[in-house]
DNA sequence: ATCGATGCAAAGGGTTTGCAGGAGC
DNA sequence: GCTCCTGCAAACCCTTTGCATCGAT
């Protein structure tokens, strides 16, 4: 129905990687800043130090660094994906109104796991747990 | 910068809905499957029954019946909505194989809020909480 | 010299929307 | 009969991809 990902249990043939200015700006950046950039916003901010950057060049890495593991997709808001460098497990609060991204920290992420219940014989691989909701900064706003 | 939700502060102006069968007919699926099915697996299912039955208006009265808060919206996987008629608090396993979700019960929802520290001047609206792995039917398969 | 990475632009694919005709009330 | 709703298809928009070229090793 979907086609999901087509990985091979855990032995991908792994073409080895080469060096590039333009991963490493890309990394840089989602290390730099707390605001949780979709890869438009990556795009944007890079653009202004160098011009010819390409769009897909950014979707190409940001992918490449999520198989590395090295940034995690945030799925959050009106179908945009949203990255993070930061892979610690720790849950994001999502404004409705402004779509800034939180983060959250976790106090105990096994607690976490175990108040699901989830099933022992299904292999949790990530988890990502999302509030939504309005904050404080356009609550004011709104009066 | 994304063209969010434009709700006015919790007012608003709200036209009267009228009847309609389509809409009876998706709602009816939602409550009657457990599978969290996307808008085309709304449209192909109901399809088999009413053959003019069109995509369009599965997306939108699959909007109308979210914001009547009856429908939730799950952000899956691969920039696929899912939707899902039970709205108490519940979290979801997605298998990343076979694209299945399943439903977990949540001991404590409320405990679950709290352990992740969300600011008290952020307001939370709703919370979406997502496991990601290997269902154990995919392991079988893969064995 | 090889082969991965880039830039560009076009194609994909899920979702939204404009419009004319149809259905609820 | 006035509006909302529907079907159809085109438009949207984020993301992916094909291709010729560039760059790392």
């Amino acid at each position: 129905m979907d086609k999901m990902m087509e990985k091979m249990p855990d032995k991908a043939p792994e073409k080895k990687l080469r060096h590039s200015r333009q991963r490493d700006m890309i990394y840089e950046y989602l290390l730099s800043t707390r605001e949780h950039p979709s890869a438009d916003m990556v795009y944007e901010h890079l653009r202004e130090a160098n011009p010819n950057l390409s769009l897909g060049t950014v979707y190409r890495n940001l992918k490449l660094l999520e198989d590395m593991g090295k940034v995690r997709r945030i799925t959050s808001l009106n179908h945009v994906e949203r990255y993070d460098a930061c892979c610690a497990d720790h849950a994001h609060f999502v404004c409705e109104e402004c779509g800034r991204v939180k983060d959250l920290v976790v106090l105990d992420a096994q607690a976490g796991r175990e108040s699901c219940r989830v099933d022992e014989a299904d292999e949790i691989r990530w988890m990502n747990v999302l509030f939504g909701g309005i904050c404080a900064e356009c609550a004011v706003k709104n009066n």
